[in-house]
DNA sequence: AATCGATGTGACCAGCGTTTACATTGAATG
DNA sequence: CATTCAATGTAAACGCTGGTCACATCGATT
């Protein structure tokens, strides 16, 4: 019987306004986001959405980037111990822009679905997405100055891997490439990215045992 | 003075209202596309439009249909002369997915754009997806025979391609990857996807003259 | 205790996709 | 040629949407 007081003021309303947004989106895609449905959760009236949000975009652009700090967390970690090494440790930072996207198509598709970085609107958004792809850039510098990468410009070999691991997550997430589940797909991207960096590195191609 | 006789049956309603729509999603974007704007062009009701497609998301159905075989075209043309190695052919057929979706990115974002291929719906317009997709696995068979590609499986191989051309699109149209020029883009793909072929094919790399 | 800016309300708007009962047609049938 | 009938188009309605606005209510500052 914890009923929650009614307040006339709700708190945190943006905060609360993203979450029960984003359950929407998990639950019934982006498309299906209504601002009237998000706000229902809250137990507040729509038009108090925007007094937050100046659109409904500005309210999936909350979302975007919430998607890319997550998904700087994991970038972050994906690489693993420097030891391994620059190509598994490249490997590594596609698969888990892969998992995440797969894992979590609702933060992908609002992440990659509207306009949302047409123009210079939502320049905090722009700025995680700028962070994401710094650490791809940065890895890929480091291996490249140790003679892993081949002499491309850095930008080029980070903008490959980025296409690569983009368009297969839309593709699958599309179901053009059919997978029959989220493991199994990351999985698949493995494979597949194997080549692609052989011809990203400078070291013979693995030698197949056969 | 050549009013058009204004008859009560219009001839061909559902072409005239494809045609219509393309112009709209071309001019201001696939999420502005109204079936009632729609109709406006054709001089008909907006109701009549349901008499010829189920839904919205039909109509689109039929424009993205359209837009497979025009870049069918595009792919069968694309490879050029036989002689000229299936190396330069994969490329060029990749090239013709960029380039097609970026002069025309309104058929491009409707057909990747909602959820046309979820279920067996449009069964017409799957058809179409895959024979786009059979010229591409084709092409890498024969390759693959005469030991130009890696032994990977085909649909492997031919995912890959798809996989980087789709993506570097879709990162261009979202001004995510930024180009000046349509032109440039497809000459940029073209830098980027040299090194990805590298990795697929059997012959040593491109000895880079240095 | 009074004030004031920030926040929430409720009513309202135009536009949307879709459905329905009804009107109009052209082609096939006799 | 007259009749019929399925296909096609119309007009009005429905519920829902994103967005706005005048007004109400609050909590912090004075």
């Amino acid at each position: 019987m914890a009923a929650k007081k009614k307040k006339y003021h709700h708190g945190d309303l943006p905060r609360a306004l993203v979450a029960s947004a984003l359950e929407i989106v998990e639950k019934e895609g982006p498309e299906a986001l209504t601002v009237r449905e998000a706000v229902k959760a809250v137990g507040v009236t729509h038009g108090a959405a925007y007094r937050h949000f100046k659109d409904k975009t500005a309210l999936l652009a909350a979302i975007a980037e919430e998607g890319y700090r997550v998904l700087k967390e994991r970038l972050r970690v994906a690489p693993g111990l420097p030891t391994r090494g620059h190509r598994a440790r490249l490997r590594s930072l596609a698969a888990a822009y892969v998992s995440f996207s797969i894992e979590r198509p609702a933060f992908f598709r609002v992440m990659s679905g509207p306009r949302l970085n047409e123009d210079g609107q939502f320049p905090s958004l722009e700025k995680e997405v700028g962070e994401c792809f710094g650490i791809v850039l940065a890895e890929i510098e480091e291996g490249q100055k140790e003679g892993v990468f081949r002499p491309i410009p850095v930008r080029d070999l980070a903008i490959t891997v980025w296409t690569t691991a983009h368009g297969f997550v839309d593709l699958v997430l599309r179901r053009r490439i059919k997978v029959k589940s989220t493991k199994l797909a990351v999985e698949y991207f493995e494979k597949l990215i194997e080549p692609v960096l052989d011809g990203l590195v400078t070291e013979p191609r693995h030698a197949k045992k056969s």
